[in-house]
DNA sequence: TTAATTATTGAACGATCATTCAATTACATT
DNA sequence: AATGTAATTGAATGATCGTTCAATAATTAA
């Protein structure tokens, strides 16, 4: 008994609706501010526009949700990471105004504030083994950039030769990550500042 | 129609059979390690070993009981922060000691990862007012040791006199966020290590 | 023993959670 | 028009959420 199932192209079904960056955008701002567990689907569908059969069928369930949400969310930043370094005539100045730009935003009350990496960290990270290794990946992607930013700025005789780029990077990123949970209790841009001058300091 | 209530010693009812603080303690851990939203009254009740009655009855609701649980472990670190500061015998010697010990928390694997303060900064403080004070007040007074440790270190000569012990005492506590969210995913004691020693630079 | 008082219990509540699925809809092809 | 296909809908599911409360238990005073 042999189907004869022909090769042709099949009808075309009903076309999808709905914009899916788009919608990911939506549901990165509500993970975002409300964290995963306080995030419910009810709350992402109608941010998202979707119905909850339509947004299963699209992303298989909450958590795969999250994690393409996260994936976003990294390269978003490590977009702006970039060019942030990137602003500057030379690479030291790059990640002064990296770190001014930051100021700018931690200070912004309109702003979102904290960070997803962050909070899901300190969230899931415990709990979850597979998403810390996700976040221990793009935390060091990120270092890589301050890395490669801090190299340069060696060459470029800004970051004395007998300085390790690597070893500032992390720490660089270290004070990036204190910074932005000292700014979910307290954002006086005099405090922040000084805190940045001080974690500038080590770099000369 | 008088009552004739007298103002004599009233029968004595069932007497309190759970241990406070020691159920404050147990419900510590779970918030500790789940955050709070992602525990539940169940969870507690097991831990605590009450009924939802009794735990009701004796802290109000979830939210209060949490206060509660976060002012214990606010205690707590104050405390552990007081000894370890205390514990050279000059105060920088203290500072060295506390972020020495820090690392030995961080690396362990067997013990309780992350921060409630700083687990909860992330997960609360954005959408609730009243514990984002809280937590700001709470962040104020640990800075407050530290600050008092640096003065002291500036008498004692240890600490150059053009330094800020305030702002330092700022700067440290930005670094303690960011070791403790680093070590969430990342918990490698050489590159702790490396951290702190970059972070104590700037002390000299 | 009885009465008064309050801690404790455990079932029950309505709300909300993430998820599923049969029915419907919108398209291209025949 | 009719057919095939897949996207979409929205009601329904069972589980779990935080919370309440009438009943029960344990104590001292009378």
């Amino acid at each position: 008994m042999i189907t004869q199932k022909s090769a042709k192209v099949k009808p075309m079904a009903r076309p999808i609706q709905f914009n899916r960056p788009q919608a990911l955008e939506q549901s990165m701002y509500l993970f975002w501010k409300n964290g995963y567990t306080n995030t419910s689907l009810q709350q992402l569908g109608e941010q998202m526009d979707m119905r909850p059969g339509s947004l299963y069928a699209a992303f298989k369930n909450k958590r795969q949700l999250f994690f393409e949400t996260l994936d976003l969310y990294f390269e978003r930043s490590s977009d702006g990471l970039k060019q942030r370094l990137q602003s500057g005539t030379t690479a030291m100045q790059g990640i002064e105004n990296f770190f001014k730009l930051l100021i700018d935003d931690l200070v912004d009350e309109k702003s979102m504030k904290g960070c997803l990496m962050i909070n899901t960290a300190t969230e899931l990270a415990d709990q979850d083994e597979e998403i810390k290794q996700k976040l221990d990946n793009m935390f060091a992607s990120h270092e890589q950039q301050f890395h490669m930013a801090l190299t340069q700025a060696q060459q470029e005789g800004d970051l004395a030769e007998n300085k390790d780029p690597q070893a500032l990077a992390r720490f660089l990123l270290m004070g990036v990550r204190g910074l932005k949970v000292y700014s979910q209790t307290h954002n006086s841009r005099k405090k922040l500042q000084g805190l940045v001058d001080t974690l500038l300091s080590v770099l000369k």
